[in-house]
DNA sequence: CAGGATCCGGCTTGATACTG
DNA sequence: CAGTATCAAGCCGGATCCTG
């Protein structure tokens, strides 16, 4: 049982009781942009403008501050070239990647409850 | 893609892009104490007072909250009996018990994660 | 190109008191 | 017991402007 007090873009990061690894990992993934991030490195290692472009909706503020989380929750890998003009790309390590059947089963799961969800108000009128 | 505009104790559960059933089920499982619940009621069927205490840290009107969406979101089954004092249990619906084999690997994905990120911490220092 | 800094509103949450 | 109502505050996220 602890509590996180570190900056964080997500509400669910602060002051968090851990009671469990369950919580924690929500923790970890959960937020408003997250997920997004991460799926979209699923396959590809990108730059900072290239998942802007990808994530429709999402300022630079944002994405630049969910990166540096993820990163420093080693959840992806920056590397950044020493060019000019500069360039960073993004990509998932390891441990990210273990999350991949997790969130294709989420995915799964999501589809079905839609369907259901909408089945049900359908026959409610 | 579609927005939420209903009330909801969850951020992002607003003016959340679903474009893929991915976000859509976070969205749903998401939020400061949905995950705590429903994990609560794995096994067992709970009262409003049993839960309360059960989660420690949650006020009533959070736990109602988040009951009552959970309920309308399909992933509870609110029943009332018609006694004095009033009784009222909560349990989960099959489409809910669906989701515990994720959060399952979510839970050993967080601990394993968890070790992961201390052993990092330690080496660094 | 890839961010950093600052300001601000609105939502989510919490505390507390009250009720059928 | 199982909530509801009201008030207050804290945080997230968005907009905008700036920089190496």
């Amino acid at each position: 049982m602890g509590k996180i007090k570190e900056n964080s873009t997500n509400n669910i990061n602060k002051q968090y009781i851990y009671e469990c690894d369950l919580s924690y990992a929500v923790c970890k993934i959960g937020g408003r942009w997250k997920l997004f991030i991460l799926s979209r490195l699923k396959d590809d290692k990108l730059r900072f403008s290239e998942l802007k472009r990808a994530i429709s909706g999402i300022t630079e503020r944002m994405l630049t501050l969910q990166l540096k989380e993820l990163e420093k929750e080693g959840l992806i890998k920056r590397t950044v070239y020493a060019e000019v003009p500069p360039r960073v790309d993004y990509e998932l390590t390891d441990i990210a990647r273990e999350l991949i059947p997790i969130w294709d089963a989420l995915n799964t799961w999501g589809g079905k409850h839609r369907k259901f969800i909408e089945q049900q108000e359908q026959s409610e009128e």
